[in-house]
DNA sequence: TTTTATTAGTTGCAAACGTAACAATATGTT
DNA sequence: AACATATTGTTACGTTTGCAACTAATAAAA
């Protein structure tokens, strides 16, 4: 008795706060190399792949795609078009739309960035066999998908 | 040709940026009970949530335990007090130092948002067995442990 | 003991964020 | 056509955050 703390709940098994514990150790790493190299947000290096990887896309586009709020993007995207690393160009079948897309630096930084990704994520999955991966990654999905009960 | 955005690539293979949309995705669920019910803030419930499971903690302790920077927790210890869910006292062996325990109000909203959780935690592995969970477990581990590599 | 360095926690400031309101354009209704 | 409604993106404002500087207390060195 005397000690009244002892309730079923375990931080450590409720699983959004495992995965965001997790989520943040991983990121730190990369964060590093875009801030110190960069000087990129976390937002704005989304923008980035986001672009790089499927090319021209809307502000629209990149909200729906990265889970990202549009006020996010707007300004990540103001940030890279300062930088000189994206461009606007009037989409003249919707006037209220802009397309965007990378300039020669931007996809430079892009290449560079994706290097480094590519090396961090295989550091990762050191000693995961890829079967384990290959669950991981469903039970994932599935969390993911559970979580978006809409009652 | 013409299209030069292919190289390898992927960001949804990304762990990092796997794990953080997925870690956003669970969170957002229970986000919604303890800001629409209480107020709260996501820092301010770890905090919340580590006095209730651990019993009586230091600032510091608390920082170590959830990863938080020392300003977040500063911040949610003044907001947890504001709200009387929390009391400090003076550590006698070390003056710089504050005790930090729950108030009875503070254990009731522990009691409420653990029962909460973990109703949300019970649906979100639906449909997932124990040994996938267990593995995902696992391999969650082992890349926390690979990110904090020294180099 | 005096001096120096370290540690726990707070605060000022600037950057980043979310919400709501907004302008401009597009779509749908009458 | 005229009007209402919806959509894309930006901006203003208040909140939250991170960094650096700070206070107060302890520990270590001289």
């Amino acid at each position: 008795m005397e000690n009244e703390k002892d309730t079923s709940f375990k931080l450590s098994g409720f699983w959004p706060y495992a995965l965001n514990q997790a989520a943040e150790a991983l990121s730190l790493g990369f964060q590093s190399v875009y801030r110190k190299k960069y000087a990129m947000t976390r937002t704005e290096w989304r923008v980035l792949a986001h672009l790089g990887e499927f090319g021209r896309l809307s502000a629209k586009d990149i909200c729906e795609r990265a889970s990202l709020h549009k006020t996010k993007v707007s300004r990540a995207v103001v940030a890279l078009e300062d930088k000189r690393w994206l461009e606007r160009s009037t989409n003249e079948k919707d006037r209220r739309a802009e397309y965007l897309i990378l300039t020669k630096a931007g996809v430079q930084a892009y290449h560079d960035l994706t290097k480094e990704a590519d090396t961090l994520n295989m550091q990762l999955v050191d000693g995961i066999s890829a079967t384990e991966l290959a669950t991981f990654k469903k039970v994932l999905n599935a969390l993911s998908k559970n979580s978006n009960q809409p009652h």
